[in-house]
RNA sequence: GGGCCCAUGGUGCAGCGGUCUAGCACAUUCGCCUGUCACGCGAAAGAUCGAGGGUUCGAAUCCCUUUGGGCCCGCCA
């Protein structure tokens, strides 16, 4: 008999069908078992004698049986299949489930972080964990479908890379044929060569950074969701797409998912009309008169200035999102173009969100020569940019530039959770790789996988 | 890399010098239950209180060392 997913159970009134899905929880009373069962789709209670109760949670069954309308006295409101429930025929089971380590079926998942990682299998099965996910896959659905409204071309970088493209010491070194090479810490100078065949492109790429950061929002990979537009008439313009982007990640969460909204206990981030935009001299003023404190001469924003300038922008323009302007050229990426009034400063920006960096971008520096000059200002070889990325500007390279967002981090601060690896099925951090690393542990020797062939 | 904090059955917590023969909730096992939906009721099993050393008549509790973990800062997405 074929399987009749849960959700469609309710168009079965009166009718036999077979469905699919792992045991939720089961109440036996003696005589009568219930059951819920879950798929993919939806949960369903199904009704049984005491041989029902056989089944444990988590069980992977097969059950065939009548679908019944409840009396109203009986309804679920908190199920779609609320007003039905199945009275089981038959059942099977087709794989038996361990007890697992910690209590899935409680409302709220009540774990420390360490066994919640360490068990993601059983996390998983965890509505909210799977909620957490969900709503990052329509982070990455909604950045995919709004630009490519835009007309902005997906394409993917490699990440396997011969220089950084920071120019930066945090990349992770990779033992190629007995080169090194690295692993790449964005897709950046990919995503510029792109813009010269497509003008507008995007990319959802891993990016791996070896800081040593340990914190509640830094990964040592992440997924980067990433946007390059070229024949830009301003700065501006690259400001308004990350601007626009991210209002469009808002809109379809809300339109789709604000039940899990709901079951987070949080509302999407305010927006206004306009993101307020603040040069960084203006807002290091702001946060010094708010709390203060002195920042005015600092080159940036820490981590309590960047919670202020949030807070700002809320009581002044209802907004938790404010751009960041015109950071200072010696904090920036090299490629970023500096305003031409002040060269000090860069038409770069930063968006903060709810208090913490959200997306980052800026115009990058698109004359050959002065890309040149660049390189070699900061001690670089031009002839390690050569390819493919310096090739790429000898060829019509229009005015352009683009913007960054940790999807990771974006998760994490729409659902308001605590730490990032929370927002990370397999998180990559200092301390662990799946395995955990010894804290202190041996130098670090190469070893090839014991299935690698030897290379002489 | 710098600072602060934590460690008790499978999970989450309480206990903070003697009454701890370590308590509670959930999970587990068994029994009872024909309307529950986080079912209920009863019972049982399950922990040498992270490890090592010390102070004390007496340590889960105080001190030192060590291991593991968490948070903040720097840096960033």
């Amino acid at each position: 008999m074929k399987r009749t997913l849960i959700s469609e159970t309710p168009n079965f009134i009166g009718q036999k069908v077979h469905i699919k899905g792992w045991v939720n929880s089961v109440r036996s009373h003696g005589k009568v078992t219930f059951a819920d069962i879950r798929d993919r789709s939806s949960l369903i209670q199904i009704v049984g004698d005491e041989k029902l109760a056989e089944i444990k949670p988590e069980y992977a069954v097969s059950i065939t049986g009548k679908i019944n309308p409840r009396s109203e006295k009986y309804f679920n409101p908190k199920l779609v299949t609320g007003q039905i429930e199945m009275e089981v025929e038959s059942f099977e089971i087709i794989s038996p489930s361990l007890d697992l380590p910690f209590d899935v079926h409680q409302e709220e998942l009540n774990v420390s972080l360490p066994v919640l990682l360490d068990n993601r299998p059983a996390s998983l099965r965890h509505s909210a964990t799977r909620d957490i996910f969900t709503i990052q896959a329509a982070i990455t659905n909604a950045f995919r479908e709004y630009l490519m409204s835009q007309d902005f071309t997906e394409f993917h970088a490699p990440t396997i890379v011969a220089g950084s493209s920071e120019g930066g010491s945090q990349v992770f070194p990779v033992d190629y044929f007995g080169y090194q090479a690295y692993l790449a810490q964005s897709p950046q100078l990919y995503k510029q060569v792109m813009i010269t065949a497509y003008e507008r492109v995007f990319t959802i790429a891993h990016a791996y950074r070896a800081e040593p950061s340990v914190t509640t929002r830094h990964l040592t990979e992440y997924v980067s969701l990433d946007a390059e537009m070229g024949f830009i008439d301003s700065w501006q313009d690259v400001v308004d797409m990350a601007d626009s982007t991210v209002k469009a990640i808002f809109s379809k969460i809300s339109q789709d998912y604000s039940d899990i909204l709901t079951r987070f206990s949080v509302t999407l981030p305010k927006t206004a009309d306009k993101t307020p935009q603040l040069k960084l001299s203006e807002a290091l003023k702001i946060v010094s008169q708010r709390s203060g404190r002195d920042v005015s001469h600092d080159l940036d924003l820490d981590p309590e200035g960047e919670r202020e300038i949030c807070r700002w922008a809320l009581e002044e323009h209802g907004s938790d999102l404010v751009f960041i302007t015109h950071f200072p050229t010696k904090k920036r990426a090299w490629y970023s173009y500096a305003d031409p009034q002040n060269p000090e400063e860069t038409l770069s920006f930063d968006l903060i969100g709810c208090g913490v960096e959200w997306i980052s971008g800026s115009q990058r520096i698109s004359d050959y020569q002065q890309l040149l000059d660049k390189i070699k200002a900061i001690g670089q070889k031009p002839e390690d940019y050569e390819y493919p990325y310096l090739q790429a500007f000898r060829y019509g390279m229009p005015p352009e530039g683009g913007f960054a967002l940790g999807l990771e981090r974006i998760t994490q601060n729409i659902l308001g959770l605590d730490n990032i690896r929370q927002a990370t099925l397999f998180p990559r951090d200092m301390e662990r790789i799946d395995v955990h690393l010894p804290k202190h542990g041996k130098p670090f020797v190469f070893v090839p996988p014991s299935n690698a062939k030897k290379n002489k």
